[in-house]
DNA sequence: GATAATTACCCACAACTACCCACTATCTTA
DNA sequence: TAAGATAGTGGGTAGTTGTGGGTAATTATC
Protein backbone atom coordinates (compact mmCIF):
# COMPACT_ATOMS: atom_id res chain seq x y z
CA UNK A 1 0.00 0.00 0.00
CA UNK A 2 3.03 2.36 -0.33
CA UNK A 3 1.28 3.72 -3.98
CA UNK A 4 -0.83 6.52 -1.85
CA UNK A 5 0.93 6.99 1.24
CA UNK A 6 0.47 10.87 2.03
CA UNK A 7 -1.28 11.16 -1.27
CA UNK A 8 -4.66 12.89 -0.65
CA UNK A 9 -7.32 13.36 -3.76
CA UNK A 10 -11.18 13.91 -3.48
CA UNK A 11 -13.63 16.30 -2.29
CA UNK A 12 -16.04 14.83 0.56
CA UNK A 13 -19.26 16.93 2.26
CA UNK A 14 -19.49 16.29 6.38
CA UNK A 15 -21.22 18.30 8.90
CA UNK A 16 -19.39 19.79 12.19
CA UNK A 17 -21.03 19.10 15.09
CA UNK A 18 -21.89 20.85 18.28
CA UNK A 19 -18.41 20.05 19.84
CA UNK A 20 -16.24 21.47 16.76
CA UNK A 21 -16.22 17.64 15.31
CA UNK A 22 -15.16 16.94 11.79
CA UNK A 23 -15.06 13.33 10.23
CA UNK A 24 -12.21 12.65 8.15
CA UNK A 25 -12.75 10.87 4.93
CA UNK A 26 -11.73 6.71 5.84
CA UNK A 27 -9.74 6.91 2.72
CA UNK A 28 -7.57 9.64 4.07
CA UNK A 29 -6.83 8.56 7.44
CA UNK A 30 -4.40 5.77 7.42
CA UNK A 31 -2.28 8.54 5.25
CA UNK A 32 -2.84 11.38 7.67
CA UNK A 33 -0.80 9.47 10.43
CA UNK A 34 1.76 7.00 8.81
CA UNK A 35 4.48 5.92 10.83
CA UNK A 36 3.12 8.03 13.51
CA UNK A 37 0.08 6.70 15.72
CA UNK A 38 -2.44 8.77 14.57
CA UNK A 39 -1.36 11.88 15.23
CA UNK A 40 -0.99 15.48 12.19
CA UNK A 41 -1.29 18.63 12.47
CA UNK A 42 -3.85 21.36 11.78
CA UNK A 43 -3.11 25.23 11.20
CA UNK A 44 -4.34 28.23 9.46
CA UNK A 45 -4.35 27.69 5.38
CA UNK A 46 -2.93 30.64 2.88
CA UNK A 47 -6.96 30.69 1.79
CA UNK A 48 -9.50 31.39 4.31
CA UNK A 49 -9.73 27.61 5.11
CA UNK A 50 -8.06 25.13 7.74
CA UNK A 51 -5.21 23.00 6.70
CA UNK A 52 -4.82 19.39 7.79
CA UNK A 53 -1.28 18.18 7.76
CA UNK A 54 0.46 14.77 7.93
CA UNK A 55 3.19 14.57 10.73
CA UNK A 56 5.75 13.51 8.76
CA UNK A 57 4.73 16.96 6.42
CA UNK A 58 5.09 19.18 9.26
CA UNK A 59 8.10 17.59 11.27
CA UNK A 60 9.99 18.68 8.63
CA UNK A 61 8.74 22.09 8.52
CA UNK A 62 9.43 22.75 12.27
CA UNK A 63 13.44 21.19 12.07
CA UNK A 64 13.50 24.04 9.35
CA UNK A 65 12.35 26.37 11.53
CA UNK A 66 14.47 25.41 14.45
CA UNK A 67 17.85 25.71 12.09
CA UNK A 68 16.82 29.55 11.60
CA UNK A 69 18.67 31.77 14.08
CA UNK A 70 17.12 33.71 17.02
CA UNK A 71 19.05 36.49 16.59
CA UNK A 72 17.35 37.98 13.77
CA UNK A 73 13.77 39.40 14.01
CA UNK A 74 12.08 38.49 11.01
CA UNK A 75 13.32 34.84 11.68
CA UNK A 76 11.84 35.49 15.10
CA UNK A 77 8.71 36.78 14.04
CA UNK A 78 8.53 33.97 10.84
CA UNK A 79 8.69 31.44 13.78
CA UNK A 80 5.61 33.01 15.27
CA UNK A 81 3.81 33.32 12.33
CA UNK A 82 4.03 29.08 11.04
CA UNK A 83 3.07 27.84 15.15
CA UNK A 84 0.71 29.82 16.42
CA UNK A 85 -2.51 28.90 15.19
CA UNK A 86 -0.86 25.28 14.52
CA UNK A 87 -1.74 22.46 16.86
CA UNK A 88 -0.96 18.64 17.25
CA UNK A 89 -4.08 16.68 17.13
CA UNK A 90 -5.78 12.96 17.04
CA UNK A 91 -8.67 11.33 16.03
CA UNK A 92 -11.15 9.84 17.98
CA UNK A 93 -12.44 5.87 17.57
CA UNK A 94 -14.68 7.33 15.39
CA UNK A 95 -12.23 8.83 13.15
CA UNK A 96 -13.05 12.07 13.69
CA UNK A 97 -10.85 15.31 14.78
CA UNK A 98 -11.81 17.91 16.93
CA UNK A 99 -11.17 21.26 15.58
CA UNK A 100 -9.88 24.34 17.35
CA UNK A 101 -12.53 27.03 17.39
CA UNK A 102 -10.02 29.82 16.47
CA UNK A 103 -9.64 27.70 13.29
CA UNK A 104 -13.36 27.18 12.70
CA UNK A 105 -13.67 30.58 13.44
CA UNK A 106 -10.91 31.63 11.30
CA UNK A 107 -12.39 29.66 7.92
CA UNK A 108 -15.67 30.95 8.71
CA UNK A 109 -17.14 27.38 9.23
CA UNK A 110 -20.23 26.50 10.94
CA UNK A 111 -22.59 23.34 10.04
CA UNK A 112 -21.31 22.04 7.00
CA UNK A 113 -17.92 21.38 5.72
CA UNK A 114 -15.88 20.33 2.10
CA UNK A 115 -12.67 18.53 2.84
CA UNK A 116 -10.68 18.74 -0.17
CA UNK A 117 -7.65 16.52 -0.97
CA UNK A 118 -4.15 18.90 -2.08
CA UNK A 119 -2.04 15.73 -2.32
CA UNK A 120 0.26 16.05 0.08
CA UNK A 121 -2.09 17.98 2.74
CA UNK A 122 -5.71 18.26 3.51
CA UNK A 123 -7.69 21.25 3.25
CA UNK A 124 -11.10 22.16 5.16
CA UNK A 125 -13.24 24.51 3.90
CA UNK A 126 -16.40 26.10 4.33
CA UNK A 127 -18.60 25.45 1.06
CA UNK A 128 -19.12 28.47 0.11
CA UNK A 129 -16.13 29.96 0.72
CA UNK A 130 -14.19 27.46 -1.54
CA UNK A 131 -16.23 28.59 -4.78
CA UNK A 132 -15.89 31.60 -4.16
CA UNK A 133 -12.02 31.80 -3.62
CA UNK A 134 -11.45 29.57 -6.57
CA UNK A 135 -13.41 31.98 -9.01
CA UNK A 136 -11.50 35.21 -7.78
CA UNK A 137 -8.01 33.19 -8.14
CA UNK A 138 -9.23 32.77 -11.66
CA UNK A 139 -10.01 35.83 -12.64
CA UNK A 140 -7.61 37.76 -11.22
CA UNK A 141 -5.20 35.51 -12.82
CA UNK A 142 -6.69 33.29 -15.55
CA UNK A 143 -3.50 33.09 -17.72
CA UNK A 144 -1.12 31.33 -15.18
CA UNK A 145 -4.20 29.31 -14.85
CA UNK A 146 -4.03 28.30 -18.33
CA UNK A 147 0.06 28.34 -18.40
CA UNK A 148 -0.37 25.67 -15.70
CA UNK A 149 -2.42 23.15 -17.85
CA UNK A 150 -0.80 23.50 -20.78
CA UNK A 151 2.40 21.70 -18.69
CA UNK A 152 0.11 19.36 -16.73
CA UNK A 153 -1.46 17.48 -19.20
CA UNK A 154 -2.94 14.24 -18.69
CA UNK B 1 5.85 9.62 22.66
CA UNK B 2 9.22 10.98 21.02
CA UNK B 3 7.15 12.79 18.50
CA UNK B 4 7.23 15.87 19.74
CA UNK B 5 9.38 16.07 22.69
CA UNK B 6 10.97 19.74 23.42
CA UNK B 7 8.77 21.08 20.04
CA UNK B 8 6.35 23.78 21.38
CA UNK B 9 3.91 25.02 18.91
CA UNK B 10 0.64 26.84 19.57
CA UNK B 11 -0.57 30.14 20.82
CA UNK B 12 -2.37 30.31 24.41
CA UNK B 13 -4.02 32.75 26.46
CA UNK B 14 -3.99 33.07 30.34
CA UNK B 15 -4.14 35.28 32.87
CA UNK B 16 -1.48 36.42 35.60
CA UNK B 17 -2.89 36.28 39.22
CA UNK B 18 -2.22 38.17 42.01
CA UNK B 19 0.66 36.12 42.83
CA UNK B 20 2.32 36.25 39.26
CA UNK B 21 1.81 33.00 38.65
CA UNK B 22 1.05 31.98 35.18
CA UNK B 23 -0.57 28.21 33.73
CA UNK B 24 1.49 26.74 31.43
CA UNK B 25 -0.24 24.92 28.67
CA UNK B 26 -0.97 21.37 29.23
CA UNK B 27 0.44 19.99 26.15
CA UNK B 28 3.95 21.84 26.88
CA UNK B 29 4.46 21.01 30.54
CA UNK B 30 5.65 17.63 29.17
CA UNK B 31 8.22 18.55 26.59
CA UNK B 32 9.55 21.45 29.12
CA UNK B 33 10.76 18.95 31.63
CA UNK B 34 12.18 15.96 30.30
CA UNK B 35 14.27 14.21 32.05
CA UNK B 36 14.85 17.11 34.54
CA UNK B 37 11.92 16.86 37.09
CA UNK B 38 10.15 19.44 36.30
CA UNK B 39 12.96 22.07 35.60
CA UNK B 40 13.40 24.80 33.21
CA UNK B 41 14.74 28.45 32.88
CA UNK B 42 13.42 31.76 32.57
CA UNK B 43 15.12 34.85 31.30
CA UNK B 44 14.59 37.86 29.31
CA UNK B 45 14.07 36.98 25.32
CA UNK B 46 15.77 39.28 22.60
CA UNK B 47 12.24 40.63 22.06
CA UNK B 48 10.07 41.97 24.88
CA UNK B 49 9.27 38.93 26.16
CA UNK B 50 9.88 36.47 28.37
CA UNK B 51 11.42 32.89 27.38
CA UNK B 52 10.83 29.71 29.44
CA UNK B 53 13.59 27.51 27.90
CA UNK B 54 13.71 23.88 28.49
CA UNK B 55 16.47 22.72 31.04
CA UNK B 56 18.53 20.38 28.02
CA UNK B 57 18.60 23.28 25.40
CA UNK B 58 19.72 25.50 29.13
CA UNK B 59 22.53 23.80 30.03
CA UNK B 60 23.52 23.55 26.43
CA UNK B 61 24.56 26.97 26.26
CA UNK B 62 25.58 27.00 29.90
CA UNK B 63 28.04 24.31 28.42
CA UNK B 64 29.31 26.51 25.50
CA UNK B 65 29.35 29.65 27.96
CA UNK B 66 31.73 27.73 29.92
CA UNK B 67 34.10 27.27 27.29
CA UNK B 68 34.36 30.76 26.34
CA UNK B 69 37.92 32.05 27.78
CA UNK B 70 37.39 34.51 30.90
CA UNK B 71 40.68 36.39 29.36
CA UNK B 72 38.23 38.36 27.03
CA UNK B 73 36.40 41.73 28.23
CA UNK B 74 33.91 41.33 25.34
CA UNK B 75 33.51 37.63 26.80
CA UNK B 76 32.83 38.39 30.25
CA UNK B 77 30.24 40.64 29.59
CA UNK B 78 28.24 38.20 27.30
CA UNK B 79 28.30 35.82 29.80
CA UNK B 80 26.71 38.35 32.01
CA UNK B 81 24.44 39.10 30.14
CA UNK B 82 23.07 35.68 29.40
CA UNK B 83 23.25 34.34 32.92
CA UNK B 84 21.94 38.12 34.65
CA UNK B 85 18.08 37.93 34.09
CA UNK B 86 17.94 34.01 34.16
CA UNK B 87 16.90 31.90 37.06
CA UNK B 88 15.43 28.49 37.17
CA UNK B 89 12.20 27.59 38.29
CA UNK B 90 9.86 24.48 38.67
CA UNK B 91 5.82 24.23 38.22
CA UNK B 92 3.23 23.87 41.08
CA UNK B 93 0.87 21.09 41.46
CA UNK B 94 -1.96 22.93 39.06
CA UNK B 95 1.07 22.85 36.27
CA UNK B 96 1.46 27.49 36.37
CA UNK B 97 5.16 28.80 37.32
CA UNK B 98 5.58 31.87 39.22
CA UNK B 99 7.62 34.49 37.38
CA UNK B 100 9.88 36.48 38.53
CA UNK B 101 8.56 40.25 39.20
CA UNK B 102 11.68 42.14 37.07
CA UNK B 103 10.83 39.49 34.11
CA UNK B 104 7.23 40.46 34.23
CA UNK B 105 8.41 44.20 34.20
CA UNK B 106 10.80 43.34 31.74
CA UNK B 107 7.71 42.35 29.38
CA UNK B 108 5.08 44.75 30.30
CA UNK B 109 2.89 41.89 31.51
CA UNK B 110 0.11 42.72 34.07
CA UNK B 111 -3.22 40.96 34.19
CA UNK B 112 -3.35 38.98 30.73
CA UNK B 113 -0.22 37.31 28.66
CA UNK B 114 -0.21 35.49 26.05
CA UNK B 115 1.94 32.32 25.59
CA UNK B 116 3.58 31.04 22.18
CA UNK B 117 5.40 27.94 21.13
CA UNK B 118 8.54 28.65 19.34
CA UNK B 119 9.67 25.18 18.70
CA UNK B 120 12.74 24.57 21.20
CA UNK B 121 11.70 27.27 24.19
CA UNK B 122 8.23 29.50 24.76
CA UNK B 123 7.85 32.77 24.91
CA UNK B 124 5.23 35.04 26.99
CA UNK B 125 4.14 37.89 25.99
CA UNK B 126 1.64 41.08 26.80
CA UNK B 127 -0.64 40.29 24.04
CA UNK B 128 -0.71 44.22 23.06
CA UNK B 129 3.17 44.27 22.38
CA UNK B 130 3.13 41.02 20.63
CA UNK B 131 1.23 41.95 17.64
CA UNK B 132 2.60 45.74 17.59
CA UNK B 133 6.47 43.39 17.37
CA UNK B 134 5.82 41.62 14.63
CA UNK B 135 3.93 44.19 12.90
CA UNK B 136 6.91 46.21 13.65
CA UNK B 137 9.39 43.79 12.17
CA UNK B 138 7.10 42.72 9.24
CA UNK B 139 7.25 46.46 8.19
CA UNK B 140 11.07 46.78 8.39
CA UNK B 141 12.10 43.14 6.40
CA UNK B 142 9.01 42.35 4.27
CA UNK B 143 11.20 40.93 1.81
CA UNK B 144 13.19 38.88 3.80
CA UNK B 145 9.87 37.07 5.35
CA UNK B 146 8.76 36.97 1.94
CA UNK B 147 12.21 35.00 1.60
CA UNK B 148 11.47 32.51 4.56
CA UNK B 149 7.97 31.99 3.24
CA UNK B 150 9.38 31.05 0.15
CA UNK B 151 11.80 28.26 0.95
CA UNK B 152 9.80 26.65 3.96
CA UNK B 153 6.44 26.05 2.19
CA UNK B 154 3.23 24.16 3.91
C1' DG C 1 15.84 37.23 67.93
C1' DA C 2 11.08 38.80 66.99
C1' DT C 3 8.18 40.33 63.49
C1' DA C 4 6.87 41.32 58.78
C1' DA C 5 6.97 39.96 54.04
C1' DT C 6 7.53 36.80 50.70
C1' DT C 7 7.39 32.33 48.81
C1' DA C 8 5.98 27.53 48.42
C1' DC C 9 2.57 24.08 49.13
C1' DC C 10 -2.16 22.56 49.51
C1' DC C 11 -7.13 22.38 48.62
C1' DA C 12 -11.41 23.60 46.01
C1' DC C 13 -14.27 24.32 42.09
C1' DA C 14 -15.98 25.42 37.36
C1' DA C 15 -15.23 24.66 32.59
C1' DC C 16 -13.70 22.01 29.20
C1' DT C 17 -11.92 17.90 26.72
C1' DA C 18 -11.21 13.09 25.68
C1' DC C 19 -13.09 8.84 25.84
C1' DC C 20 -16.82 5.74 25.53
C1' DC C 21 -21.20 3.93 23.84
C1' DA C 22 -25.31 3.97 20.79
C1' DC C 23 -27.82 4.39 16.51
C1' DT C 24 -28.40 4.71 11.50
C1' DA C 25 -27.01 4.38 6.72
C1' DT C 26 -24.19 2.46 3.34
C1' DC C 27 -21.20 -0.91 1.40
C1' DT C 28 -19.44 -5.81 1.01
C1' DT C 29 -19.78 -10.51 0.74
C1' DA C 30 -21.72 -14.92 0.79
C1' DT D 1 -31.18 -10.85 -0.73
C1' DA D 2 -29.73 -11.38 3.89
C1' DA D 3 -26.13 -10.68 7.14
C1' DG D 4 -22.11 -8.65 8.58
C1' DA D 5 -18.87 -4.99 8.39
C1' DT D 6 -17.71 -0.22 7.75
C1' DA D 7 -18.74 4.70 7.82
C1' DG D 8 -21.02 8.92 9.55
C1' DT D 9 -23.45 11.29 13.41
C1' DG D 10 -25.07 12.25 18.11
C1' DG D 11 -24.68 12.43 23.03
C1' DG D 12 -23.21 11.13 28.16
C1' DT D 13 -19.55 10.83 31.63
C1' DA D 14 -15.23 10.79 33.89
C1' DG D 15 -10.96 12.85 33.95
C1' DT D 16 -8.13 16.86 32.90
C1' DT D 17 -7.23 21.75 32.84
C1' DG D 18 -7.45 26.61 34.25
C1' DT D 19 -8.17 29.70 38.14
C1' DG D 20 -8.82 31.32 42.79
C1' DG D 21 -7.61 31.48 47.46
C1' DG D 22 -5.82 29.74 52.29
C1' DT D 23 -2.09 28.27 55.30
C1' DA D 24 2.47 26.89 56.52
C1' DA D 25 7.32 27.52 55.75
C1' DT D 26 11.01 30.29 54.41
C1' DT D 27 13.33 34.51 53.90
C1' DA D 28 14.13 39.27 54.86
C1' DT D 29 14.01 43.35 58.07
C1' DC D 30 14.56 45.83 62.09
Amino acid sequence: MTLSANRFIGEYAYSIDAKGRVNIPARFRQALSVENEGTFFTTRGFDRCIYVIPAIIWMDMETELSNLSSVSGINRTFIRNQTRHASSSTYDKQGRITLPLSLLEYAGIEKEATIIGMINKIEIWNPDYLTENDQNNLNLDSNAYDDLAGKIIL
